[in-house]
DNA sequence: CAGACTTATCGTTCATCTACGATAGGCGCT
DNA sequence: AGCGCCTATCGTAGATGAACGATAAGTCTG
């Protein structure tokens, strides 16, 4: 593993951020992780919405590169990206340790 | 403190990240941090922002329950809430925990 | 008391998000 | 080859977000 990741900008960490910001992908990438299975319809089936939401929450996780996607056959594999999710990981842990450096004015 | 904390629902971390999902409240965060001051009138210096814009953006922040502001005379004091930060320091890090609990089918 | 200063809110404009149905394309099966 | 299944994309509608200027409300100071 390269050691030395670069660190991610605040606008990175906000794209991360907005992909995490609807219940629907939180619930997306419970699933993608919980099964470890990786075919679109089966989230389609766990989560109360249409097949194209779907499609497009899974889009806006892709692009964040939280997930990743390929081909298998007729159906497409979906699965959390490991190593995005151990960048995001530390980043957010950093983040809020930095936040958490000081304590606040108002108890 | 209340070791018992609730758990957060999968709405409350979309409600975080939503706040997070957006690179001048992250930065407005860093400001709170770093400074320790929590004067509206110096984030609004430091980000290239109008400060009805700032004042929005704030808003936001302590709607998320990341931020408390309690009026100080004509200003108004912000600084980050610790306690929510720590909840949300522990939720992310139990999601991201339970998303690389299974390991990814692409590699 | 009046004036200056700080912040919150209102109203607006433009862009993005969310959700859906409908449609198109790719791949296996018979 | 033809058919059915699965997924991605398009187009659309309504809701929300982001940014600004202008304005109102509050508190110190002179």
């Amino acid at each position: 593993m390269t050691d030395t990741l670069p660190p991610p900008t605040d606008e990175t960490l906000a794209l991360w951020a907005k992909a995490l910001a609807h219940p629907a992908r939180i619930q997306i990438l419970r699933t993608l992780a919980a099964r470890g299975t990786c075919v679109c319809g089966e989230v389609v089936d766990v989560l109360p919405l249409a097949q194209s939401t779907v499609s497009q929450h899974l889009k806006v996780l892709r692009e964040a590169g939280l997930v990743c996607g390929t081909v298998d056959g007729p159906r497409t594999c979906y699965c959390v990206d490991g190593e995005a999710l151990t960048r995001a990981t530390a980043a957010f842990a950093d983040l809020f340790g930095r936040l958490s450096a000081r304590t606040s004015c108002c108890p």
